[in-house]
DNA sequence: TCAAAAGTGTTTAAGATACACCCATGA
DNA sequence: TCATGGGTGTATCTTAAACACTTTTGA
């Protein structure tokens, strides 16, 4: 094989912000580190790309490996490069965030890698630069679904519209009226009402709706706003 | 220096897609390559990573290198990471983009690299993954300059309305209506008049305007739309 | 029967859109 | 003096925002 003659061949590393939402609150899958380097702190899931390794599919390895999903929501963050962020060895690391339907995990591989759920709120400090990862990841998250049906992917299946607000309630640190939410989320055509009630709730059931798989395949990428306060000017 | 035991350190190029405008059209600064690989092909401006080198200061010296430019808009976009995206070696490409006043470059750089101004519409193929690079940071310029006010960027420091309005339906391939962009851009308070007039211009000279820096500031990072079709259902 | 959460309707205010007229300039 | 592009005003329609009442459920 023919190489380059540019010498500066550099390890390069993944790192993934994985949300949840227990329908109260955002949380992120953290670890507590039982490994070096810095071994008793918490930090993001993460590992190295491999020579033969597409970048994507490193990125869906490391999510599996963490709790045995496949098929989630995943999708590039950013790259940071500092020369300094990793003091072991110079390393630039790809970071990607996932969005997970936290019912779903295996309970398993999340324990033998000695990994928690903690609420955004309630974020410890992380090693290296991952806090400015976890930063920036949530800022995404906060843009993207103002503009884009993604809140879903946070959800099960089947969920009420309270539910839907409540999440978006959660990502946005904020409260929303009820009525103009309804609203605005039935106009959009997006959901499917299944004809079951929320057995959970304890005072009236509300009605679960499931996606419209066809509209929700358009609004992944075109635009369509959840959140009222953003009409932008 | 402690080193980690993975053994897969990869060569970490950077690309850098330029954008410009001249009036009329969206401009991408792009390379007739004179040297290998691909030779004769045409391509984006890019190189490697340096081991001691931050990636934002490596992105910044590759803007320079080309354009003679410091202190533009220059933004991550992503990071191309397939296995065979480079035919030579395994290659990662941290790609940014960056927005430049096409009256400000040094003629004498890009002449010496062998780079063109080409409009958007007359793109031609380029080597690699570069078409991909390129249509991915148009999506962004389109989607970043609908919320922020960052087309400015692409003009000289003093502008009428009407240029403006030519950027943006450019940006778009689109037409707006005069009246409700004038009245729109007024609204947000971002210009200051400068009391002087357009002397380019054949028939009524327009009244040049320049950005209000503080307010600027704030619609970089807060949110902006521009773009009067986008009000997000 | 009462508290708590779900569901729906109305009114108002703000913003987007569409459209028409006048002004300045140089050929 | 006329064609071209710049500047401003107004009416209408759509959408967001604020707000009140009724229904369902289990304790």
């Amino acid at each position: 094989m023919i190489h380059y003659t540019h010498p500066s061949r550099i390890l390069v590393a993944l790192d993934c912000i994985i949300f949840g939402f227990d329908g109260e609150e955002i949380k992120l899958l953290l670890i507590k580190r039982n490994f070096e380097p810095e071994k008793g702190k918490w930090s993001l899931m993460g590992g190295f790309l491999n020579e033969t390794e597409d970048l994507e599919v490193a990125s869906q390895r490391i999510l599996y490996e963490l709790t045995g999903l496949t098929n989630n929501y995943l999708e590039q963050l950013q790259t940071f490069g500092s020369v300094s962020r990793d003091p072991v060895e110079r390393t630039i690391s790809v970071v990607y965030y996932a969005l997970v339907n936290i019912e779903q995990q295996d309970v398993t591989t999340i324990k033998a890698h000695n990994a928690y759920w903690i609420s955004l709120k309630n974020k410890p400090e992380l090693i290296f630069d991952h806090d400015a990862m976890v930063e920036q990841a949530l800022r995404q998250l906060r843009y993207k679904a103002a503009l884009h049906a993604i809140g879903f992917e946070l959800l099960p299946e089947k969920f009420t519209i309270p539910q839907l607000q409540k999440l978006y309630e959660a990502i946005y640190n904020t409260k929303l009226d009820r009525r103009n939410f309804s609203r605005k989320i039935i106009s959009t055509d997006l959901l499917v009402s299944t004809g079951e009630k929320d057995t959970n709730s304890a005072t009236k059931k509300g009605q679960l709706y499931k996606l419209n798989a066809e509209k929700y395949q358009r609004y992944l990428t075109d635009y369509v706003s959840f959140f009222p306060e953003l009409t932008l000017l």
